[in-house]
DNA sequence: CATGAAAAAATTGTATACAAAAATCCTTTA
DNA sequence: TAAAGGATTTTTGTATACAATTTTTTCATG
């Protein structure tokens, strides 16, 4: 069964094929998909109800983007709510999560290692989630999810982009830090550690920014909206 | 100008007219709002991804029912980001708002008095919405009022339902000590008191559902869904 | 009277058409 | 050459049509 239309857009905005700012036209995406234009505009309507993307009247829906300090609130927000998460893991997470997560770091430990940046994103998505679902708690997990994929658009691109060598090392250590106490069942630690890594995140996403977008002026403004 | 389509649609479900379970016919809204079911497909999706709807496919849409578990899981989750807006607040509410906050607080007393509930209701609305405000954190405020936007179908029902005289006295008071904090600027006080008020709320809701579900299955099973 | 199958009606999912608005291109002019 | 204005093309918003599917109704049967 081949994912939903919805899936389908999305995946384009999340591996980086249409960026922050990207126009969506909606011929091009329904002649892309094999569909006509209707069902490629409810699925455009749900993702912007759900933050990825951002519709105007009589405009072409485009990819969210966040200014600076969008960027800062919502990795504030970011930061609390998988604080959250964590803390609740550490204090429900069943023998099957803990061997999950055990195995998660282990892989991560290698991944680190070998430096290999596309399964390091794949890793940290499966490490976030492990932990939303260990938070017995549908809405906090729809909420988590729903705010990761709002700035998905950008973490992608740090770990994407060729030319920035995203240190890998770091992110892996907070990991294990927050996986231990998550393990030792010390739910306070576990939120402070993760809030700890988010603000992390966060500090790497704006010096990648500060780069790009020196570059990004020298060669006289190409188009990236708001 | 009128409200969009989707904020009418919304309505329907907020101000109780249509209840959790009930079916959302495509041509009876297109009917209803002089549209064609086009537009009303794509609002309803939209809904539908803000968690107010639910979309199954080939089947009408309905309102988004929670069982017991849910509703828990739903109020533990926002008792939390309420908590942190009302924290955030207390740190950063600036003079205006502190102002607001003050005259509802007196309104809040009048209407706690004259037993006005719709009123309450209404006051319920703003005194949250205005911590969420305060937070200044655009993203936490998306949160909190998505979150609000789920279950605002149950607690409408219990301050709107004819038959269960809510104690508006005891809401009063909470939103009172919350205020003082917020206005002494203790943060964590602010935040637990907050904690403390939501989780207190899902039990009267609970004591409602308690009363009329038992009146519900008394009479015949009246389909209610999920 | 209840049960179940078949027929009829209603409802959703998608394509298509067309008007209205926006974006683009092209020509003219200073 | 640059700017302005207008014509042209592209794109969105909505209505409508129709097939596929579900829901409701009808009716025969035990």
């Amino acid at each position: 069964m081949p994912h939903t239309l919805r899936q389908q857009i999305a995946d384009l905005v999340l591996n980086g094929e249409l960026k922050p700012g990207d126009r969506l036209d909606e011929q091009s995406l329904a002649d892309r998909f094999g569909v006509s234009r209707t069902p490629i505009r409810e699925a455009v309507r749900q993702l912007a109800a759900s933050g990825l993307i951002e519709i105007r009247p009589r405009r072409s829906a485009v990819v969210r983007s966040f200014d600076r300090t969008e960027l800062n609130e919502a990795f504030e927000a970011m930061g609390e709510i998988e604080a959250l998460c964590a803390s609740r893991a550490a204090v429900r997470f069943n023998e099957a999560e803990r061997l999950r997560l055990r195995a998660l770091i282990a892989t991560s430990e290698d991944i680190s290692a070998r430096a290999d940046r596309s399964a390091a994103l794949e890793m940290d998505f499966e490490f976030h989630g492990l932990l939303h679902d260990g938070a017995r708690n549908w809405m906090l997990k729809a909420v988590a999810e729903e705010t990761r994929l709002k700035i998905t658009p950008y973490s992608t691109a740090l770990y994407i982009m060729e030319d920035y060598d995203a240190d890998l090392g770091t992110p892996h250590r907070q990991h294990r830090a927050i996986a231990d106490a998550v393990l030792a069942g010390d739910a306070d630690l576990a939120g402070s550690l993760m809030r700890e890594h988010i603000a992390q995140a966060l500090i790497s996403l704006q010096a990648f920014f500060d780069k790009t977008a020196a570059r990004g002026t020298a060669r006289k403004q190409e188009g990236k909206a708001r």
